[in-house]
DNA sequence: ATGTCCCACCGCGTGGGA
């Protein structure tokens, strides 16, 4: 494994990953991040494209769904140890939209948070009672001794300073006070706001949807976030948008949002930490789990990290289907 | 209310979701 003096995490909601592969693929490429959470693929576990992921150079762990949301780690040149892929807290929820992680000596946290409209309604229940479950789980990791990224689509915009104009926004789930209670209330558990932390003053947004040539005029929102527990935050270097991304044609409505962190403490000089320790921390870490939800760790699918498409195409193809909780 | 894009399929247009 390559020594990292620094590493980049970025979360990437694809709005559909095959539909987005050429430009996934084009981004990695160039950016190179070692940890990239990514958000609505929309698509099942095994219309995934791990063969091209791999070939990319990237180990990967996923929670598919047809159709709707759906979540993923991608992990440079290492494979992602797998801690959770439910959001504990409610049994019945089939929604994939958490997924949690080991790699490269942190805990990442990928998340895709229900956008909750039409307000008021049955979608906005249910994003409330998800930000409620994800409070209770945060605060099992932001004091937990990892260090912890909780990254991903949010879907709220935390002040009016996150968007180009509020008035068209005033009733969307996006913009709610209960919505943007709950996102200072994972704030006060002690979580950073990476962005914000870093560029308090500047208008940074990570999101601008199709209409009225919104990306054209800029008029986005800051919705996709990257929390940092105490433990990680002294790390934290610099922080962005990958704007360029945004401006591909037939472009996700998302672009690449990024943290670049410093290498632990303690490694001289490198980050690459063996795999025995992601491991246990990664065990450590599970271990607070309740039992039950435990249990629900089957499977895990994952693609190697190595650079052989064609071993990858036939690994793949033999992989065998995770099991899903019945429902 | 509108705008646009992605997904699926009682599939080559339409409806749901964002």
């Amino acid at each position: 494994m390559a020594a990292r003096r620094k590493l980049r995490v970025a979360t990437f909601n694809v709005n559909g990953i095959r539909t987005r592969l050429p430009h996934l693929l084009q981004w990695l490429e160039r950016e190179r991040p070692d940890v990239a959470c990514l958000q609505e693929l929309k698509a099942a576990d095994e219309a995934f494209p791990a063969a091209e992921i791999e070939a990319a150079g990237y180990g990967a762990l996923w929670v598919g769904q047809r159709s709707w949301n759906g979540v993923a780690v991608l992990v440079r040149d290492a494979e992602p140890v797998e801690i959770r892929r439910v959001l504990p807290g409610d049994r019945a929820d089939e929604q994939s939209r958490y997924l949690e992680v080991a790699a490269h000596g942190i805990v990442v946290g990928c998340l895709y948070l229900p956008n909750g409209n039409p307000q008021p309604g049955p979608k906005f229940d249910y994003k409330l009672g998800w930000f409620e479950r994800l409070l209770k789980h945060a605060r099992s990791l932001v004091g937990c001794g990892h260090p912890v990224v909780l990254a991903g689509d949010y879907n709220v915009v935390p002040t009016d300073f996150d968007i180009y104009d509020p008035k068209h926004w005033r009733r969307d789930a996006l913009l709610q006070p209960e919505s943007r209670e709950a996102y200072a209330r994972l704030l006060a558990q002690g979580w950073t706001d990476a962005i914000r932390a870093l560029h308090p003053e500047e208008r940074i947004y990570t999101f601008w949807d199709y209409f009225r040539q919104h990306w054209q005029r800029n008029s986005g929102l800051r919705i996709d976030h990257l929390l940092l527990n105490p433990t990680l935050r002294p790390r934290l270097l610099q922080a962005g948008v990958d704007r360029w991304v945004r401006d591909l044609d037939k472009a996700s409505d998302h672009a690449p949002t990024w943290i670049e962190l410093k290498a632990e403490a303690g490694v001289r000089g490198d980050t690459a930490k063996p795999k025995a320790d992601t491991k246990t921390a990664a065990r450590k870490v599970a271990t607070k789990a309740p039992a039950k939800a435990r249990t629900k760790k089957t499977a895990v699918r994952k693609t190697a990290a190595k650079k052989v498409p064609k071993a990858a195409a036939k690994k793949t193809a033999t992989r065998k289907p995770t099991k899903k909780p019945a429902s």
